[in-house]
RNA sequence: GCCCGAGUGGCGGAAUGGUAGACGCAGCGGAUUCAAAAUCCGCCGCCUUCACGGGCGUGGGAGUUCGACUCUCCCCUCGGGCACCA
């Protein structure tokens, strides 16, 4: 009898469904269209376990859908441009492009023994001259229809390696390699106007059905829009130039209980000031020796320093207030000046008891209202509070009414004006790095910023370059900057900074529709495979690289690029958990961690110990896999030791998709046992002729059941609930004593519902059993309505919310018969001690409740 | 610091507001075997009881409900994001 080979199988059918050209993705208008698309890897060289878990739940759905008669698109591309490939160029010499083609073509050959159901004949890198080409041709349409501007912006600037830095560069305010303080610098760079679109992407979140609560939330908070006062405080005194201090406030019902004005360091004033006053240069100078990051400036102890200027408060020009530089203001939002009101805001309250400002209460709770102490009173904006200092609303109104309030009574005395204001801010693309898109303009000393000809596009990165030093080799090439003015033919220089690499990823699901176009897409292609009907990633994705990417389709739009019917290019949304593991640790001499790979590690009685010496190991909670804690399984390994169909099996099984998976290799070892065990028992079945027996009906009544659990199941991303059906079922089969006929029957159906998860196994059972072409493909099998129905139904009896016992009834019994039947029942009966109970519930179908 | 999630047996997890623990792992008992591996059958939340049964139980605390893992509020812990990691 045969056994269980993986290692047979897979590589047969990979060839076969090659050969068959089983997974093409052709348009035909005779069929519907299913686009499903994982996120794109960064090809760092090897595929991991959350790979594996990304891409088999994408060829779950795809294979499913094309199944159901769907024309699929499930295409495979690189994440190809990025920082990575620098530092390799870096560390260890050679060349970035080299780094990132070579690890390329081992993470393609990794992946393609997991039998995924990939185009790859659309495969593309977005390092590919021909893929960044066009985006270089759209960033000239964006130019043109007004999309892309320049203005100034802060940057982290390592003043010892001359560089510029990313934040995950900075550590603890430290360039990374230099360890020298990181100072902010502005430079003139590029950005989207995604801000223009703020209103629109914010109300087009409400059409997005199928994505995740939570990531919509998420967007919805980015996008931050608000209503709030702007208006000025009068400047005593202020130096030539500022009269006023611009203010935006979302509280400005608050406005009576203000005690400072905080200004950015940037803030124009500050900077005016610095200029004259070296205390506040040195004040401004540290706060600039700190990353750009959000995090890490709320998170560093808040300062300010007393300019020693006062202004006037708008309702009252007898009241003077101090204005401070803070360092936790950013130019970036609003007007990069705030008026503190420390009764009603924790870091304003933190801030006037560090240096001694008045706390004024606005508004008490309504009951026992008391003045703010340590803690500011911040009730919800709906909650209605007593107020000390209304002007112009009711005592005891909430704090949204008295916002409105506010806005209208100081707009009647004009004291400013209400506006909307977003948190979004416009998208600086600009890098200055070298592995990445060339921004494709030239600067002319006589023409100034002109867009590069479309005919000379690609403008394409040089070879000759080296990373000996830090900074960006496009600015050191001796020659790459030199060009003629596209406008008047005089020598000029080329722009050195490249893009951001999230423009790469904005667009390369369009692409995939027709990915060697010579224009960035084709209009009846993009028509009919748009929108991606089934996007699957990480959560971590949840903000930028989607709202991003729905700006692009609008601006694609925009330019000719894509249909009006895409701007919202993914229809549904997965967020999937990640692939964590155990992560085993010794110490050295000195007390420090010495990670283990899980394969060096062995387990006791005496608990887990190191293969080769015996040395104990300790063992710390799963984590996600990283190269540093060396909690990782090389699927690789795994592929090699139990076959594709057992990793994509576990992956799927042992966790909800949308939550982190533990690997552990007992399960890996399980997940092989029970494919072995459906191999077994589909083999009996073949070579089995026992006649039908009367357990025919019940078998089949099961496969019903299962085929629509498990449609349930990938049908709503329950794929482990999924797959607990199908070993249900597999039980079922194999304890069924009924006739071959319909064994035979139940063995091809759990073949046909496997075949999404396992597929190779599924078409050599399919095979095996007769079914006739590849399962792949194969009509999807229908439950029968009929067989799904039962005659009868349990109900649990509850006495007092308890279950304590249960009954079997016909399942469309009158609810007064169910009455009496329970009435009669003996732990009823125990509990009613002849009495009548408080109440009787019965839902029928489900449960009946006795209140005593 | 701010925004968003998650928390259920020894472990991974299941459960349209309706029998908490499906299914799997580990463990225990048995069959098969000269023996083992493999396989097959059964048991398996905790406490209590000879047993029948009873009590407790979904991170902690309150609340809504005939009934809460599920809904509301507060808290704790862990994870994701915070605009130059991808």
């Amino acid at each position: 009898m045969s056994r269980y080979t993986a290692k047979d199988i897979e590589p047969k059918w990979q060839s076969a469904w090659e050969n068959a050209g089983a997974f093409a993705a052709v348009r035909d208008p005779a069929r519907p269209k299913y686009y499903v698309l994982e996120m794109f890897p960064y090809p760092s060289g090897r595929i991991h376990m959350g790979h594996v878990r990304n891409y088999t739940m994408g060829d779950v759905i795809a294979r499913y859908k094309m199944s159901c008669g769907f024309s699929v698109l499930h295409p495979m591309g690189w994440d190809a441009f990025g920082m990575p490939a620098e530092n390799a160029a870096m560390e260890q010499g050679g060349h970035p492009k080299d780094w990132t083609y070579g690890n390329i073509a081992d993470m393609r050959a990794q992946m393609k023994p997991l039998g995924l159901s990939i185009d790859w004949s659309r495969e593309f890198a977005t390092c590919d001259p021909e893929y960044y080409g066009q985006q270089q041709s759209m960033f000239l349409d964006f130019l043109e229809k007004g999309l892309v501007y320049r203005k100034n912006a802060t940057v982290n600037w390592d003043p010892v390696d001359m560089t510029v830095l990313a934040n995950e560069q900075v550590i603890d305010g430290k360039g990374w390699r230099s360890n020298a303080e990181v100072e902010r610098r502005e430079l003139t760079q590029w950005f989207f106007k995604i801000s223009d679109f703020s209103e629109e992407l914010l109300e087009a979140i409400d059409g997005l059905d199928n994505w995740p609560d939570k990531v919509k939330l998420m967007q919805r908070n980015w996008i931050g829009k608000s209503r709030g006062l702007q208006f000025s405080f009068g400047l005593i005194d202020g130096p030539d130039g500022h009269d006023r201090i611009e203010v935006y406030t979302t509280r400005p019902d608050t406005l009576m209980g203000a005690s400072f004005i905080g200004i950015s360091p940037d803030h124009p004033l500050a900077r005016s000031l610095e200029r004259e006053n070296q205390e506040i240069a040195a004040f401004n100078a540290e706060c600039r020796r700190m990353g750009t990051s959000a995090a890490e400036l709320e998170t560093a102890p808040k300062n300010g320093f007393d300019t020693g200027l006062r202004v006037r408060h708008p309702f009252d020009t007898a009241w003077e207030l101090p204005v401070y530089i803070a360092n936790f203001i950013l130019m970036d939002y609003g007007t990069g000046a705030i008026f503190g009101c420390p009764a009603h805001d924790q870091r304003d309250l933190d801030f006037a008891h560090k240096y001694g400002l008045d706390v004024i209460d606005t508004f008490v709770a309504l009951e026992n209202g008391t003045s703010v102490g340590n803690e500011a009173f911040v009730p919800p904006k709906t909650e209605k509070v007593r107020w000390l200092k209304a002007f112009g609303w009711d005592e005891t109104a909430a704090g949204a009414e008295a916002i409105d309030a506010a806005i209208a009574f100081c707009e009647e005395n004009g004291v400013g004006m209400g506006v909307t204001k977003y948190r979004l801010r416009d998208w600086g693309l600009s890098r200055q790095r070298y592995w990445g898109c060339p921004i494709p303009v030239v600067h002319c000393d006589t023409c100034g910023v002109v867009p590069e000809k479309k005919e000379n596009l690609p403008v394409k990165l040089p070879d000759d370059v080296t990373f000996d030093k830090p900074g960006n080799p496009l600015d050191r090439h001796p020659t790459w900057r030199d060009t003629p003015c596209p406008a008047c033919g005089k020598p000029a220089k080329r722009e050195t900074d490249t893009m951001d690499t999230f423009v790469d990823s904005s667009w390369y699901f369009a692409r995939f529709t027709a990915p060697h176009a010579a224009t960035p897409t084709v209009m009846e292609d993009a028509a009919y495979w748009m929108n991606v009907d089934q996007y699957i990633g990480g959560i971590e994705h949840a903000i930028l690289h989607l709202l991003y990417s729905r700006f692009f389709a609008r601006a694609m739009n925009i330019c000719g690029h894509l249909p009006a019917s895409a701007i919202e290019p993914f229809d549904a949304l997965f967020t999937q958990g990640m692939v964590t593991h155990e992560i085993y640790v010794t110490r050295d001499e000195k007390d420090r961690p010495v990670y283990h790979l899980p394969e060096h590690v062995e387990w006791h009685e005496s608990g887990a110990r190191l293969g080769a010496t015996g040395e104990a190991v300790e063992v710390i909670p799963s984590a996600k896999m990283s190269k540093s804690k060396k909690n990782v399984v090389d699927p690789v390994n795994i592929i090699d030791a139990y076959g594709a169909d057992t990793a994509r099996w576990f992956v799927l099984s042992d966790s909800p998709p949308e939550r982190d998976v533990e690997w552990t290799a007992s399960g890996a070892d399980a997940a092989f046992k029970h494919l072995a065990r459906v191999h077994r028992i589909a083999t009996d079945i073949a070579g089995s002729e026992t006649p039908e027996s009367g357990a025919d009906e019940a078998l089949l009544r099961e496969m019903h059941k299962a085929i629509h659990d498990v449609t349930m199941g990938i049908e709503s991303f329950g794929f482990n609930a999924a797959i607990a059906k199908l070993y249900a079922f597999t039980n079922t089969l194999q304890k069924s004593d009924a006739g071959a006929g319909a064994r035979r029957l139940a063995a091809q159906t759990l073949a046909q519902l496997m075949s999404p998860m396992t597929p190779h196994l599924a078409e050599e059972l399919w095979l095996l059993l007769g079914g006739s072409g590849h399962v792949t493909g194969a009509p999807w099998p229908k439950a029968d309505p009929a067989m799904l129905v039962e005659d009868s139904v349990t109900l649990p009896i509850q006495i007092n919310g308890k279950r304590r016992s249960e009954i079997t009834v016909p399942k469309d019994m009158a609810k007064e018969e169910v009455e009496k039947i329970v009435l009669a029942d003996n732990a009823v009966q125990r509990a009613l001690q002849g009495g009548a109970p408080k109440k009787l519930i019965v839902v029928p179908g489900r449960i009946v409740n006795v209140v005593l």
